[in-house]
This record gives structure tokens, sequence and C-alpha cells, in this order.
DNA sequence: CTATATGCAAATCATTTGCAACCAG
DNA sequence: CTGGTTGCAAATGATTTGCATATAG
């Protein structure tokens, strides 16, 4: 893949800053944090500036180049609900919504159950549902 | 649900603070910020500590009274593999890796179409996938 | 009593911002 | 040229920490 083309189609300028976070993300595949990701640049080039990569990252997110992985945290939120159950997200808003569905589950574990993942084992799976409520 | 008794069962000593935060977080049913558990808080008993009241939340979650919601964030990590896929989380480090099955996708997604969830337009899901890796 | 828990203020740490200088198109 | 980009340093904001004091059992 060609990363100037990617740029180009996203009508952004080609700066030697955005090539090097590029290159970045897709030599570190393991799901880099932004930290991670500057000490790979900084390696190559000590003199790029930490907020332009944060700002190329924002850029990219933005354009679709890039994606955000969900993970524990955020403005961390705390859910006093403890049963096994998934989440509807707002796209629009922090809207968040629990989802229990026990049919859900069972066609999960099944599926799971005859299809395993090699050298993973799992322990619980929860399904991130996005989307947009009609009310309120 | 007996507060004071939870509270026993988990070995944790019973204090008005841990009671309030238990109160806050089962009136505030928006899966509600730190942010938000203070400001509850705060309204009623103006005295209780900020770093308390975040101290007494991961005693929660470590006794696995509460839940941490995975949201967008974190240390933010960025993901160069746009196609629609899911995550593998490691139970006992960051790890995470991508995880992608046809076969679930359309069974997920047979899955909605017939059994549609009142009041939300479902764009999209992603299954994250707790476990742990056997290799490495 | 004694280990735990609390409160305070200072410290951390990721991320953001303001703004002047820079450079891609 | 000229607006989009960068770099710097300072600002922000959530969360944590150290430590002296208070308190549950």
């Amino acid at each position: 893949m060609n990363f100037e083309q990617i740029l180009k189609e996203k009508e952004l300028k080609i700066t030697p800053q955005r090539l090097v976070v590029f290159e970045a993300i897709y030599t570190l595949k393991t799901h880099p944090t932004a930290e991670e990701i500057i000490v790979f640049i900084k390696e190559r080039h000590p003199n790029i500036s930490v907020a332009t990569v944060y700002k190329v990252l924002d850029v990219f997110v933005e354009k679709g180049i890039v994606r955000k992985v969900k993970t524990e945290n955020e403005v961390m939120r705390y859910d006093a609900f403890m049963e096994h159950h998934h989440h509807l997200f707002c796209a629009d808003s922090n809207r968040i919504e629990d989802y229990q569905n026990e049919e859900l589950d069972t066609l999960l574990r099944d599926f799971f159950d005859s299809k395993k993942i090699k050298g993973f084992k799992i322990k619980d799976f929860q399904l991130h549902i996005t989307g947009t409520f009609k009310n309120k």
C-alpha cells in the first residue's frame, strides 16, 4: 500500500511527519499506543514533536486511515451490573446501555465451542454494538 | 441487595464512604464516570475526598463488586487494520490481537437481522474476547 | 489496640492547546 | 503566495501517591 496515495485520496498534504507516523503504525503491528509510536519514531527522527504525532494520529482517525481500539479505559466508567452482558454504544454521544440476550450468548458460546481460536483460551466475551438510539 | 452484606463477604470494612460510593453507582444507572460519581456524592457529602472515591472504586473493581466498562480510550491505542474485525484481549497483559472470522460475522448479522434491538439502530459491532494466549 | 481506610495536597502522565514559524501545493 | 502543518512549551484533566490522621472491628 502506498502512503502517499492514501494521503492524496484523503486530501491531506504529504509531509515527512505523516509518512513517518504511517511507517511506525504499519511496522508496529501490536496496536501500539501513541507512546509506543512516539518512541519508535524518536529513534529514527529525534526531531519530530510529540504534539505533532498526536495531531497526525487525530487526523488519521478522523479521516478513517487508522482506528482507535476500544480498550479498558477512557475517562474511566464503572458498571454495577455484574452479570454477563453486552453494551450498546451511541455513535453520537457518550450514552451506553447494557444489552443482555441469552440466545446471543448461547449462539456465541456454541460458535466458539466448535471453532476454537488457535493459541488462545477464551475466558469471556463481550459484544460492543455501535449505533444510534431512536428515542430520547 | 444489601451493601453491608456485600462488603462483609468481600472482607472489606464497612465505612460510610464505601456505602456512599455504592449508593452513587446504584443510583446513577448510566455507567457513570468517576467524575459523575464524585459530583453525585459531593452534593450530599461534600466532605468526602476525591482521592477516596477513586480508591474505593479501585477496591470495588479489584473485588469484583463493580466492573470497568471497556470504552473508546485508555492510553489510546491505534490500529491500522481497517477491515471489520474483532479483538482478543489478554487477561494478563496489554496484548491485543485482531480476530477476523467471516462465519462469526454472518452469524451475528443474521442474529440481529431477525432479532432487532428495540429503539436502537445497529451500525456496527465488535466482539471483545478476553482470555489468555498460550504461546509467547 | 492495630491494621485499614481516609483526606489532603502535591505529583503524574497522557493528551491538548496557543501561537509563531514553516513549507507543500 | 497562503492555508494547512509543525514544534515548542505551557496548560489541562483524570487519576495516583505519600503521608499523617482517623476509625472499624
